[in-house]
DNA sequence: ACCTGAACACCGTTCAAGT
DNA sequence: ACCTGAACACCGTTCAAGT
C-alpha cells in the first residue's frame, strides 16, 4: 500500500504515540525510526506531518501544558489562582516523569505555554499585583513546578537505601523508607508552594493594601 | 603513534573537554566523536577512561556541583546557609546553561551532588530543624534552584518580542524589553527565595522557638 | 595501560518515485 | 496529499590489534 484512501496518520496520533513511547521506554530511547515502527509505518512518513523530531517533541511538551488550570484567579483571589495552576501544572508533569525535560527546556517559543502564562500574569494583574510582581510572581512559581518535576526526591536516591547510611548520616535519616519518596516529594513542594505565598501575601498587603483592614 | 610515553587523555581533560563543547555548541550537538575530536584523539580512546557516554555526562554534573558553596550553616544562622547555598547553586548552573539538563535529571545518584545535600541537611538539622523539615526544606530550595536554572525568563522567549504583543497583552507588558530578561530572572528568583525563607522563618518560630523573644 | 582502525547496529533526514 | 525504499551523513560502542 502506497497511499491509502484514509490517512494512516495524523498529527494528533503521532504525537500520542510519541507520548506513549517516552512514557513507556523514556526520553533517552525515543527515536523518530521506533516512533514511526510503532505506528506501523516507515520513519520518512513522519516527516508529512511534522517538521523533523524536535517539532513532534514541541508537540508532546505542548499537549502537556495545555490543560493546565488557570481558571482560579476570580475576584481577586490570586493566592486561589496561584495555588490552582501551580498544582495543576505539577500534577500534568508528574503524570509523565520521562516527559519533563521537554517541558523544562525551551518553553517559551512553545504556543501553549506563552497562553499559560498569559493567564496566569492577566490574573495577577487583576488582582491588583503590579506588571513587574506579576512576571516574577509568575516566574518564582514557574520555577518551583518545574524544579519540583524535574528533580523528584522519589527518583533521586538508588533502590538501596542502605549505601547511603554510613556515608551520609544526616541524610539518611530523611530517607530511611524508599516509600516515602513521593510523600516527601509532594510535601516538599506543598511546604515551598504555602511559604512562598505567605511570603508574596505579606508584601501584597504593603504593596496593595490589607482587604482585612478595609472589611473592618 | 599508537600509545605515547605520557597519556594524551585524562579524565579530567576529556570532563573539561566536555563542558567546553556543551557550553560552545549545546547539549544537543555534543557527541563522543565530536568530543574525541576537540581532543585530537578517536572516539574509541575515550572508553578507557569514562565507560560510556553518560558517565562523561555525569562528571560534567559533577562538577558543576561541587564546588557548590554551604558553608553559611554555622551557630544555627540556617537562613544565611540557605541563602548561600540556593544563590551558589543558581550561579553555579546559570554559568553554564547548556548543560543545566544535566544536572536536572538523575542528580540523585551522582556522588557530589549526594554530598552537598548532606551538607545543607546536617546545616538544617544544627540550626534545630526537626529532620522531616530540614528534608523538605532542602527540596523546596533545590525545586527553585533547577526551576530557575531550567526554564529562565531570559531564554524562555522569542527574540522578537513584538510577536507577543498583540496576541498576550497582559504578558507584553512584562518582558516589553529583551534586555531585562537576566534582570527579571534574577529578581524572580530572589523573590521566590525571599519569600520562601520569610515562610519557613514564621514556621520556625512555631516550631523552635522565637529566637527574639528568648534573647528579650 | 592506552590508543587505533574496522566494524556493527543504530540514528535523523532528504528525495525521487509511486498512487 | 500521503506514504515508501534507498541513500547520506552521522551516532555509541565493541573488539582485536598494536606498542
Amino acid at each position: 500500500m502506497v497511499r491509502p484512501t484514509t490517512p494512516l496518520l495524523s498529527r494528533e496520533r503521532i504525537r500520542d504515540a510519541a507520548l506513549q513511547l517516552i512514557d513507556d521506554q523514556g526520553l533517552a530511547q525515543f527515536s523518530m525510526r521506533g516512533l514511526a515502527r510503532a505506528l506501523g509505518v516507515q520513519a520518512p512518513s513522519l516527516y508529512s506531518h511534522y517538521a523533523n523530531r524536535d517539532e513532534v517533541l514541541d508537540a508532546v511538551a505542548n499537549l502537556l501544558t495545555r490543560q493546565v488550570d488557570t481558571s482560579g484567579f476570580v475576584d481577586g483571589r490570586w493566592r486561589r489562582g496561584v495555588e490552582t495552576w501551580a498544582r495543576s501544572y505539577r500534577a500534568s508533569l508528574a503524570a509523565h516523569p520521562n516527559a519533563v525535560p521537554l517541558v523544562a527546556s525551551g518553553a517559551g517559543r512553545r504556543e501553549d505555554f506563552l497562553a499559560m502564562s498569559e493567564r496566569v500574569h492577566a490574573g495577577l494583574l487583576s488582582a491588583g499585583w503590579p506588571a513587574r510582581y506579576a512576571t516574577e510572581i509568575a516566574g518564582s512559581v514557574k520555577y518551583l513546578v518545574v524544579g519540583a518535576a524535574s528533580t523528584p526526591f522519589a527518583s533521586g536516591f538508588a533502590d538501596d537505601a542502605t549505601v547511603y547510611l554510613e556515608r551520609y548520616p544526616a541524610l539518611a535519616q530523611a530517607h530511611r523508607l524508599p516509600e516515602l519518596a513521593e510523600e516527601i516529594d509532594a510535601e516538599s513542594f506543598e511546604l515551598g508552594l504555602a511559604c512562598l505565598l505567605d511570603g508574596l501575601a505579606a508584601r501584597y498587603v504593603d504593596l496593595v493594601g490589607d482587604l482585612n483592614r478595609e472589611r473592618a
